[in-house]
DNA sequence: TTGACATATGCCGATATCGGAATATAATGG
DNA sequence: CCATTATATTCCGATATCGGCATATGTCAA
């Protein structure tokens, strides 16, 4: 039996994209593709370590590649990223709505009332 | 020197929310105010382990606590999740179609008319 | 063909995670 | 005051991660 200590960073976007470093290559391959030798450049990160990251990121299909002799076109595959914007916008009336503005409103004369 | 193998899960929301149980968690919770042993009824998981991704959640301020005698009332802290939020939706238009991005500006121009 | 270039992969040690079980802390009720 | 209830914390073994370094794979150019 296999005992997990935590998911795999490959399991899904939510965790491939927990590590900061892989959020921003995504921030830079977002502009258009982009190679991997120019991500080292403007990331300042080692070869492999982008390399690596590039993985993790293709496991989830986050990215795609075009191959293009020795060298490989990254770019984004946004609708890898709907699973992440739907959960989150699930919970956007827990911070944008006026009804929710209402809620803190009652809640701070309500403490006021009953210190 | 510390070296760290992976971010810590209480680094930020991107990394506590990188965990399927606690994306659950916040799930039952966001309904209203919930109780830890209703949590632990509710998805059945064990007490401890309910206890402990509460305290990973509470770190990174993506819940707050109301305590009422012995028991804990627990409640989704929304804006903690707005910096999720705002990065995935950078990346809307990877994936948008040409209808969405018309709700785009149209989002846009409402927002210059309602600030 | 051979060497330089571009990228991916393998091995390493240090570390934090996860769930389970046991236990600690704290508040309630009889 | 004590047993019970509610929640948090600690210790544990197994595991996957991360970065660094070395190396493998593959491609172009002279």
């Amino acid at each position: 039996m296999v005992l997990m200590a935590r998911s795999a960073t490959t399991t899904d976007a939510f965790n491939a994209v927990a590590e900061a470093s892989r959020r921003d290559l995504l921030d830079a391959i977002s502009t258009g593709e982009v190679t991997v030798g120019e991500l080292v450049d403007r990331l300042g990160l080692s070869q492999p370590q982008v390399s690596k990251h590039l993985g993790v990121l293709r496991a989830v299909g986050l990215v795609l590649v075009r191959v293009d002799g020795r060298r490989r076109w990254y770019r984004v595959n946004g609708p890898a990223l709907q699973p992440i914007h739907e959960w989150v916008r699930s919970f956007e009336r827990t911070w944008n709505t006026r009804l929710d503005r209402l809620d803190d409103l009652l809640a701070e004369l309500n403490d006021k009332d009953t210190p």
